[in-house]
DNA sequence: CTGAAAGCGCTTACAG
DNA sequence: CTGAAAGCGCTTACAG
């Protein structure tokens, strides 16, 4: 069963270019990978051989010798409605491919199966198909770190991987202090009765931007145990925004882990009247064009997902070259002030 | 440069495997692959001898002898950031990982890179990487389908390809129907101005909207000549919502060719002061969680990404199978009717 | 049901 | 700079 192309003519081979350009089938490798050892004479003649007979190496012939697939994987452990409705998710993939553009390396989005969970990729990992792995959204106990960790694979997590023991290259972004610029804000616009709606806290941005902003109440004085924990995601935080304005109807101040969660948040106080940031201010993060199509604009913390992917992809593609790179590698955040606080 | 695990073994090979369960290579591959002409004692001796080698095949190997590399592309020629704000997009892609979950067949997403274009999604799928292709968000001269049908690879569309003389199988939805089913409930609730904010015409999802929009008007004897040309997108879509409203302050009903652009049109009539519906009414298309999220929430056509994406698998699948599938199919929209119109 | 052998399409020391 | 040859790790007729 032999490919064919569009004419009808099997697929050209490695073999048929040599033959064409009158060559061996070694120089004809060499001068297709832009070998300098071949003269150009010989180069020129299988470049026109590659033409008239399109010829396309095959990958797998490749990849069985050269042991490497060319192919980064951008881990996702969440499920596509969260991949594909979280600007900051999708930033960061396209960040990765971007950072790969004029590598010979490809992309391959890896996420969790609604039928079979994380095996489905941690198989995939296993199977040999991928080169170095980018993991993004990573939670405590998706087992993912330690799946990682066994396949010696070249790695860098976006944010600090969670699994006891662990201890993998990362890049992350300082949400501590994300957390505490919130908290400051919220403050000095006169905030007496704070409130926050978390991310799940089985990540680490989102235990990390709970613990910044309650060191900077509890610095200020103030209580900081109105917290009701989200998931990242629209619809459950607008469900959670309810329940707070319902319960603390005193709340002055609303610090959202993300964007997504303020715009929940905010349609919670719209539908409760409450005028913002008139009654109620309210902080983002991640700082995506989300805050900026809503009314009012919403304040929002940076997260730059495209410099988090590049030097991720950058940590990974060190580690291919036997590089052993410096990390982790800390960005650090800052407030942008529109109009909702 | 050999494979090493995490203990700094080589990796296991088949010749590893059948010495370690006392067979021939040719046993211990078939008994691997479920075959059915193995005795039962040498299927479980091989068995064992897999788990206690951690023994996984190597893809290249596989491939480079049955000429199939196990992997479905889902090609969508579009920028990340509407790929990844675009919910039916996402519901799309995540389909045919669904529809694939039970196969052996992995998805790889290829989008459109920033950098170079389609140029490199087309090299990929020309490089033998792939055994078939979903297409979703085809636009008339991103050249895909010429390509694609030059490839000869099995392929199925979401959204009739629209370049000339393609002849390729396809899954739609009735789109001409919708634009209808949109017009009617506006003309039902009284409009006498219309207006629509359109997508991108050189989509078919877009023009077909367009047309049966128009066709319902004009059949109603109403003025379908106010159109503002959008791009799916939802702040462009403020921004033609603004001059829709400026420009035609008569509008009392407007049909957004999509969820994202609804809600686009929405801000825009809030921003002017417009009740929605009170003084504007206002019809998207796709149903996505989106206009769910609205206030008010958003009247909506139904454009099922799921059922079409498990479809046009479908399609590939029976193709990889050797079948020649019936196409097209063309699903019929509903109108999902909520609050804004 | 099983094994020896050929072959998939490349790359890469090695010797010249 | 070049070619003959070995080898990457599998699968699959073929003969038994």
């Amino acid at each position: 069963m032999k490919e064919h192309d569009h004419a009808g003519r099997p697929r050209a081979t490695l073999e048929d270019v040599a033959r064409e350009a009158g060559v061996s089938r070694a120089t004809a490798s060499r001068a297709i990978r832009g070998g300098d050892l071949v003269s150009s004479a010989n180069r020129e003649a299988v470049q026109e051989a590659v033409e008239r007979l399109g010829y396309v190496p095959n990958p797998a012939a490749r990849s069985l010798v050269t042991r490497q697939t060319d192919t980064i994987a951008v881990v996702v452990p969440e499920h596509d409605d969260r991949i594909f409705s979280d600007p900051f998710i999708g930033r960061t993939i396209a960040g990765v491919g971007e950072a790969l553009a004029d590598t010979p390396q490809q992309v391959v989005l890896l996420m969790r199966s609604r039928s079979r969970g994380n095996e489905q990729l941690a198989a995939y990992l296993r199977g040999g198909h991928v080169d170095g792995i980018v993991v993004v959204s990573h939670h405590r106990d998706d087992h993912l770190a330690r799946e990682i960790a066994r396949s010696q694979l070249p790695t860098a997590f976006i944010g600090r991987p969670l699994e006891d023991g662990i201890d993998l290259p990362y890049v992350d972004l300082d949400n501590v202090a994300g957390g505490r610029l919130a908290a400051e804000r919220l403050l000095a616009s006169g905030m007496r009765h704070p409130a926050t709606v978390t991310g799940p806290q089985d990540m680490v941005a989102a235990i990390d931007r709970l613990a910044g902003w309650g060191e900077a109440l509890r610095a200020a004085g103030l209580d900081d145990s109105v917290r009701y924990e989200g998931d990242f995601t629209m619809l459950p935080a607008q469900e959670l925004g309810r329940r707070l304005f319902e319960e603390h109807p005193e709340v002055d101040g609303v610090f959202a882990a993300n964007d997504l969660i303020a715009v929940g948040v905010m349609n919670a106080a719209r539908e409760r009247g409450l005028r913002v940031p008139g009654d109620v201010r309210i902080v983002g993060f991640d700082d995506t064009p989300l805050g900026m199509s809503t009314h009012p604009q919403l304040t929002s913390i940076t997260n730059p997902a495209g410099e988090l992917a590049r030097i991720a992809t950058q940590l990974v593609l060190d580690q291919l070259a036997g590089e052993r790179p410096a990390w982790p590698v800390i960005l650090t955040p800052e407030l942008v002030a529109r109009e909702s606080a």
